[in-house]
DNA sequence: GCCAAACTTGCGTGATCTGCAAAATTTCAT
DNA sequence: ATGAAATTTTGCAGATCACGCAAGTTTGGC
């Protein structure tokens, strides 16, 4: 089994979630990841400095612990989808799948959204994470609409995709307002569907 | 005059275009920009190290200067268009209007792109300064669209306007074919004004 | 209980980036 | 041309980062 195979697992994975978890805290305490030091991280989350820079690279990845495993069952189940839907709607069906509004605390995610917007080194490591999963996903884009993974087609297809998901999550995020999350993705999806370029949105948002 | 108003204003300009190349030509000499250092960066272009990091903050920054630069005269020029234009258009315009092809080496970009796409640190910095343009972009898009800079649709469409510019040109850099760089990027804004999601492009590529 | 595998830790190293103040250079007015 | 003012260059020191290495510690299977 993959699952609690073992004490040892279990172990790291706790030691991992409570780095990330230190390296929100602090950030959130210091207002900016930038007057955090990885020791603090480390001794936060009661591991020496050493044992934190065994689990991420940089305390940057470790604030985005979360991020990155979400966009990683994301492919996965992309890959899936891809494979009974059309690439758009695979996407799309995906993106909502996720749950971050039930996996996630709100709050803490609309803290972790307001840090990483006020930090540079933030914006990088993420849209670095986001360019990561691009190449991971462009064959599947490809493969999906027998294009070939050279062509135009997949990569602004791609492209559209995964700003989609980035901001509709981040607006809905930023005002929840009286829709649930799916409904804001379902939305901003829709918006590809009609062609992006042509009509204003219909109403306001 | 902001033009050539003296010696001293030159000299910086030429200081600082001779590291963004000594940087680019030891990247490409040492296959990698990681395996080259700040130091050396400064002494192939004869200043000290210090006064490396008065130009850049990162080597990373110093291979990437033409890229920002051609990326704010870019916002200036769209800024002009938004005026009289559709935001689309401008955007597609504006980007064929920078002249890529004309006022870089084809070559030296070529290898830029190589370089970029096999270092995480450089795939970091060109996204972050992609975040850079969408962040000065979207008030722009929301004046142009009547439409908040908060609402979905700016987003989206910025998004979609980003990934066709740096898509077109990459897809063009790597394969010219029969075509000018400025049909490329007609064709990759044209797919999505008949909606991106919808058809597999026509032909192939 | 014991051993091999895996994990943690401390140490050392090379590099990054910044602040500060002294030295060098350029500009400008006379 | 000359000297004062402004600006740039430079060296130095310091904080941090990120990683290799080797020794110590813990875990899991038998």
């Amino acid at each position: 089994m993959a699952e609690s195979t073992g004490l040892r697992e279990r172990k790291k994975a706790a030691t991992k979630a409570a780095l990330s978890e230190a390296a929100l805290r602090l950030a959130i305490a210091k207002e900016g990841i930038e007057s955090v030091t990885a020791e603090e991280i480390a001794a936060e989350a009661g591991v020496s400095t050493r044992t934190f820079h065994n689990y991420f690279p940089s305390k940057e990845a470790a604030l985005l612990y979360d991020f990155h495993e979400t966009t990683g069952r994301l492919l996965a189940d992309l890959r899936e989808r891809a494979r009974t839907q059309p690439i758009w709607d695979a996407f799309r069906d995906a993106t909502i799948d996720m749950h971050f509004d039930e996996k996630f605390d709100i709050d803490d995610m609309r803290c972790r959204e307001q840090l990483i917007h006020s930090s540079p080194s933030l914006i990088k490591e993420q849209s670095g994470q986001f360019m990561e999963l691009f190449a991971e996903a462009i064959d599947i884009v490809a493969a999906s609409t027998g294009t070939s993974k050279d062509d135009l087609y997949p990569r602004l297809l791609l492209g559209a995709a995964l700003v989609t998901m980035k901001s509709s999550t981040e607006h809905w995020l930023s005002d929840p307002g009286e829709r649930t999350l799916a409904e804001a993705i379902t939305e901003a999806f829709a918006l590809f569907e009609r062609g992006i370029t042509q009509p204003p949105p219909a109403p306001a948002t």
